[in-house]
DNA sequence: CGCTTCTTTGAATTTCGTCAAAAGGCGTGG
DNA sequence: CCACGCCTTTTGACGAAATTCAAAGAAGCG
């Protein structure tokens, strides 16, 4: 778990000892966008969507988190309040830290807290470039872009291809790439039948990660 | 300057003995996108503009950096390369200090760490604001939540309405809203003729806040 | 005063969202 | 085990918003 990287065998002890482990079925709630933030989170096993909503309807997938990365940490050097709901995707197992044990971990290790700049700011690179993205590029990229992107972070290889490991509806994939899940559907049936993807129940398959990658160059001019 | 907040008052003095100090004239280059990252900037006076380019010719401006605030800094936590270019919007003032430097402030003042922490936390959170703003909304709403949020990180009230500081091309309006100077450029003129804005050469001055709140807020339906 | 940079404006084109509706899947409960 | 209902996906048609193309006008700088 990067939080914890570089730290000496003995913190992994009092890091181990102050966490709070919870195992959660499918669609639970782990905290709503505004809460209080008094607590930070990391994921062990399973996967959690990180949502946020505007005034009004709109609605994005900030992240979808993975096993071994943390969330819901920032909020407790901020405001204080949580800016986006974590939601599970499937079965998964949770752990967390209160804001005081926290404190108390990284004074005793501060290199704890250079571990969360560097997350943090990898996550602000990433955000930056999708920002980038939906300023200048058409839809059917930025598809092509977030499959590869969860192909890199949740991906796992089969004969048949590199498969998603989180269970993916066309409105999540629509709300990462930031469209409609009209317009979601529409590329991802054509990809289907062009062969470059596989769609089973809401596992989708990378058939043909170059054919992805081309289209998500651009080179479909 | 938030960076080096609730710090003892020696500690102060250190950080000045370390910093170096730079007066730049308009348009400088502080460091280019790529390049290899060994110094942490802040500003004392005037304004950067920070600007992403993707591998096409796409361009956003990821932000605009005005007196007491940090830039440049993260890249020393995570891959060491400034993930954007830096440069300076009319005559500015830069500190900066050295990586090993930096790390040693830190060491002997771990506040410094956490302040890092909460700057680069509020950072993401208004980025991710961004991406759902692109997402979700339509351009008019955009620029005027750019020019909203532009007022109150910059703004300056005089008798004809709120200055943005920052000398703005429609080119910069329409980078920052995530559209092209075309659109940017007919959308100003508009309010400008309704009244809700006036431009002198690349000042704004936003004299009907509260007509762009509307609009930002999406009540023009 | 000439040149470069920035801004405005019109017209054509295109992408994408919206509206609408049907079909498919999955789980639950009878 | 089957049927019903809900959630998800697909698909078509349409229209509007915004980009693109094109070109002229204005403004700042040397």
């Amino acid at each position: 778990m990067e939080l914890f990287l570089d730290l000496p065998p003995v913190a992994i002890g009092e890091v181990a000892a102050s966490a709070r482990v919870r195992r959660l079925t499918r669609e639970t709630r782990i905290f709503d966008q505004g809460d209080p933030a008094d607590r930070a989170y990391a994921l062990l096993d399973g996967g959690v969507r990180i949502t946020q909503s505007g005034g009004d309807g709109g609605q994005v997938v900030v992240r979808l988190i993975g096993p071994g990365e943390m969330f819901g940490t920032v909020a407790l050097f901020t405001d204080h309040r949580y800016p986006a709901e974590a939601v599970t995707i499937g079965d998964a197992v949770v752990v967390s830290w209160s804001e005081i044990e926290l404190l108390a971990l990284i004074r005793r290790h501060p290199q704890i807290a250079l571990n969360v700049i560097g997350i943090v700011g990898r996550r602000l690179k990433e955000v930056q470039e999708r920002v980038r993205e939906l300023s200048t590029q058409r839809v059917e990229r930025r598809v092509a872009h977030t499959l590869l992107r969860l192909a890199v972070q949740a991906g796992h290889n089969t004969v048949d291809g590199t498969v998603i490991e989180f269970p993916l509806r066309r409105k999540d994939v629509a709300e990462i790439a930031g469209t409609t899940l009209h317009t979601a559907s529409r590329i991802l049936t054509a990809w289907e039948q062009a062969g470059l993807l596989a769609s089973r129940g809401q596992r989708l398959t990378i058939r043909k990660p170059s054919g992805i990658q081309r289209i998500a160059d651009g080179l479909t001019l």
